[in-house]
DNA sequence: CGTTGAGTTGATGGAACTCAAATAGCGTGG
DNA sequence: CCACGCTATTTGAGTTCCATCAACTCAACG
């Protein structure tokens, strides 16, 4: 086993709403003063399901988390994964009612902030209000990035957006350059791209055939990131 | 021609904010004190343009405007029509920067609310800053609506949900109940579906056939909303 | 050694895109 | 009012891409 990459205070999305003005100055006493809670989620746990209360704001400190929307055949459709450092039901801010479903693809550690306490900030400080604010938009953004990636793009180069995006995400809090560890499986990424995961594999070969990629189960190397863009844009 | 349908103060979906607590009361004077203005677009016309700033939001009193994202291959991606009583822009709250380019489709006419008034009101009220948070939450469901909408949907299915949207929509505020006019073109409803303008043309004569719809160009009356539905949804 | 589950590879059919041609709308000016 | 031309839309034929089904590999594990 490996230990799986960890965020604490310093990375975490919250940052600057915890400590307005201050960020990254004293990290340990104003969490407590919080009473911000620290939360284990075995793999496969909810952390919360679409159509019950959200009763908080989750940060990922470690660990993956799949987040999935209500979909006509049945079963969830993939909208995203949350990685160490981001933050996760942003938009029960807005509606009590969760409209996603959150599960954990590998076991997880999030922070826990009770959404009373968020609204007792926004309320205080203009400041922390219009951080939330943008936190809000970015996750529709993400959403509308995601629409971006499916839409008028065949499945490579779905594939490969998803790719760079991955080593993207998960270098900006110091995780290896170029070789990522993906923690979700096949059919968990052809969801998210709205394929199937024989062509997700397929994808993968076909990438690692023309030397972009390497390959081997969740582990993957990206060899020419340029190229890869390429493949990405369209060419 | 045919006089398009208007909305006045009573149907914005800024009512809550411009006039708090008070909706639909005296709604002429707040107007004039909050100096509002109204402009004309004429059809074609940009009213922003992603890169650009955004110093305004924008209310659509009659017409229909669409929404371009920046796409892969070169030509802007349809990723929403703001119909009359919506509103256009809502994400530049966060971003001082547009992400997205605005356009008349038809000859249309707009509130204009400056930003730095909208964000007075919300540092006065919190009451305020929670509407236009609601807002902006608003604006990334109706993305991840629209990738729910294309993903796992085959043409059809597509085609028959953006009906069942744009029915719902325009009958929100007074418009006919079955009998629609799409102010876009084939091209437009095919950008914003991830379809080719052919495709789209296929399923309305396919829909026609099946007698679930009429059109004839630009005019459409759907017959029967429940079975319309079930071809949404996959049957 | 057999079992199990994830991942890969191969073969096939169907859905949608592309290119191309026919047709319908629609405004303009005679 | 009608003829004209322009554009938008529809229809047709051929091709491509991907989902599906099925067989196979590989590694982990008891």
């Amino acid at each position: 086993m490996h230990e799986p990459e960890r965020a604490g205070c310093k990375w975490c999305g919250l940052g600057r709403i915890c400590f307005p003005g201050r960020f990254a100055a004293a990290p340990e006493a104003p969490r407590k003063a919080m009473h911000i809670r620290r939360m284990r989620v075995p793999r496969g746990k909810t952390l919360y399901r679409s159509g019950g209360q959200v009763e908080s704001l989750f940060m990922i400190r470690s660990g993956l988390i799949k987040e999935l929307a209500e979909s006509a055949g049945g079963n969830g459709a993939v909208v995203g994964f949350a990685l160490p450092g981001e933050i996760l039901s942003i938009q029960g801010l807005c509606s009590p009612v969760s409209q996603t479903t959150s599960i954990a693809v590998e076991q997880s550690h999030v922070c826990v902030v009770p959404w009373s306490m968020a609204r007792d900030l926004c309320a205080e400080s203009p400041q922390v209000a219009a951080e939330f604010m943008r936190l809000v938009a970015a996750a529709g953004i993400a959403a509308r990035d995601l629409l971006m990636l499916i839409r008028d793009r065949e499945a490579i180069g779905r594939v490969s957006g998803f790719l760079l995006n991955m080593q993207q995400r998960l270098s900006v809090h110091g995780a290896g350059e170029r070789e990522l560890r993906l923690g979700m499986n096949r059919d968990d990424i052809a969801n998210y791209l709205g394929l199937s995961s024989e062509t997700v594999s397929r994808c993968f070969t076909t990438l690692a055939r023309r030397e972009l990629i390497q390959v081997r189960a969740k582990r993957l190397r990206i060899l020419r990131p340029h190229e890869l863009r390429r493949v990405f844009i369209g060419g």
